[in-house]
DNA sequence: GATGAATGAGTATTCATTCAT
DNA sequence: AATGAATGAATACTCATTCAT
């Protein structure tokens, strides 16, 4: 009965652990066939082509950030506290699964026809919340006047991606300082 | 000889060209040959293989980038000024050719036998110049000891990547500003 | 066990239905089960394979066709009534379903180990039947000496089978007048 | 130069004679290759796809047989001359190169989304000349006034389908006679 | 008998790369 | 050097068939 469920998150997580070591394209629809431990056509019966896993992947993790952000937004935090509840959680996903990680960083898919929806989502949506906290917040003079929220939410989520993207290649250990250093740099700069 | 040279840097603005719109994996080598008005054949005389353009593509930029980062290193600038000067040159050459800004964003390639050498050292050794000009800071005081330099250079090459993906993907204006906002938010923070 | 009889039977209806429209090779074993309210796997409780059903609808039609060829060979009649009842009665079973008469014009399998039987027997026994026919009448004087009986078997089984294409293809109805015309211009020839 | 039209019809022999074995839907193209002795991918060079080169194969002869058509349609003959010019043509064909014969008449395509043009043009171009040549026949009182164009042009078109089948399955001599045959029954019928 | 999820052999098609011209 | 037709390895995806429930 749950069957149908766990087949398909079988296929996903076989699927984040082949392509986060591959990558998409060079990821053969056999090899994660072989890591579920299933048959190559039994993928195809939960998904109706590899994009479509590679979206669905994504669309379970954006899910997952969505409702952090929207937990996040509702409760009565300045700008730091609300962006380190979200840094952790995002940096605690990374650190417990790093090829997930992996692949939110490195995948961004050149659609044809049909492109991930899910991907394009991920890089867009999470950005305009960040964006949305700190026109709030400089509303409330929390934040200055003089950034701009639309670049500033760029770096953020650029910050993010590019401290992922450290720990996977050489320092998975930097996840665990990451939000706390992230949210000082933010609050008072370098110096 | 200087045909030589010419045809091969052809090949390369062709290819910026394409992939930039398609993606590494979506781009046939046939489509570069059209962009390029030659034979899909002559690609091969100067290049080994498709990876071998798109290598060659971050070897130029990273070349440049290196260079600048070299002659910013000899000048006795503080760490703000010194990062200001590599980011303007940077956006200015993103919002020269947006195509390039594209690929440099967007490729991470993953490689089987042999990878892109370029992708992997441009995606390192920009940051680990950044994490030296931060040592070097704090020796002398400018920049907090409580700053990790690897998560903050990660940082900021990080955000450097979020904005011109944000530009590219939608409001290439903000490169006018990209440079001075990041070096406000990292001298003062946000508040 | 009508109920086995009816099941094979419901089957066999079905895959006439979806056979006619797209055809055997672009038929889906999963179509015949849709159309016929059951699960795939039901079908092969009552056929070995895919192929077996389209035998099965052949068999089913020769043998009606030959049950009526028998029943008007023992009559004493002439050829041109013989042939009369004949093309009434298949007419009439190709107007009351096109389906059917879309499957006996189209489907000409090509067997690769085990083909259908009853194709090749429903193209083959048929115009055997008819030059027995015409040899019959040949004796008795009533046709030519001239007519070759073999080819002239084969033109009116082929003429049979061009009517019916047309009939499906764009005008059933001439499948009214389409006995009566052919026995006149077999009688009496066009002019 | 001419390499061109040359590869182009290679394939086209290649694929009249092992589809003719086999069928369109069990040829694979492996084996088309194979018998021209190219590689699969250079069929891919000429023909979209495995349906292209039937369409392809009915295209040329579609071409001859309205050729044949047109140029008898100028003549000043008699409908049984200006049928007989054709069958003696088409059967001529035929016996020259059986399997595209057994194309010609076993072929008929179900199409998803880009069927065979060529296959229902040949099916249905011919006999509409066919029933022109009748009506004017009628017009002149060549033909009786009570045969039913359409009726009696699926008569003649099944018929020569109905002839080269027999031949193809057992009795090639039968080409001999056919249009001869065919005219007499047409002219004077059977008895 | 009925089911339908799982299977995996089978194939059309693609496209980077080659090499004879 | 330039060409582009020829190549054929590589792979996503299909679908008839099976069989445990």
């Amino acid at each position: 009965m749950s069957n149908l469920i766990n087949k398909k998150e079988l296929i996903r997580q076989a699927a984040v652990k082949v392509m986060s070591k591959h990558g998409f394209y060079n990821t053969k629809a056999s090899w994660i066939a072989d890591e579920a431990g299933i048959a190559v056509g039994t993928i195809y019966n939960y998904f109706s082509n590899k994009e479509a896993i590679l979206d669905y992947i994504f669309e379970i993790e954006l899910k997952k950030r969505m409702g952090y952000l929207e937990d996040i937004e509702k409760k009565d935090l300045d700008f730091y506290s609300k962006l380190a509840l979200f840094l952790n959680k995002h940096f605690q996903e990374v650190k417990e699964n790093l090829s997930v990680g992996e692949i939110l960083v490195r995948e961004k898919e050149f659609p044809k026809k049909n492109g991930s929806e899910s991907i394009t989502k991920y890089l867009t949506q999470i950005p305009i919340v960040i964006e949305g906290f700190i026109v709030k917040s400089q509303e409330v003079g929390e934040v200055k006047e003089s950034i701009d929220p639309v670049i500033a939410a760029s770096f953020i989520f650029g910050a993010v991606q590019g401290i992922v993207e450290k720990a996977i290649n050489s320092q998975p250990e930097i996840l665990e300082l990451a939000a706390e250093q992230l949210i000082g740099l933010l609050k008072e700069g370098l110096s």
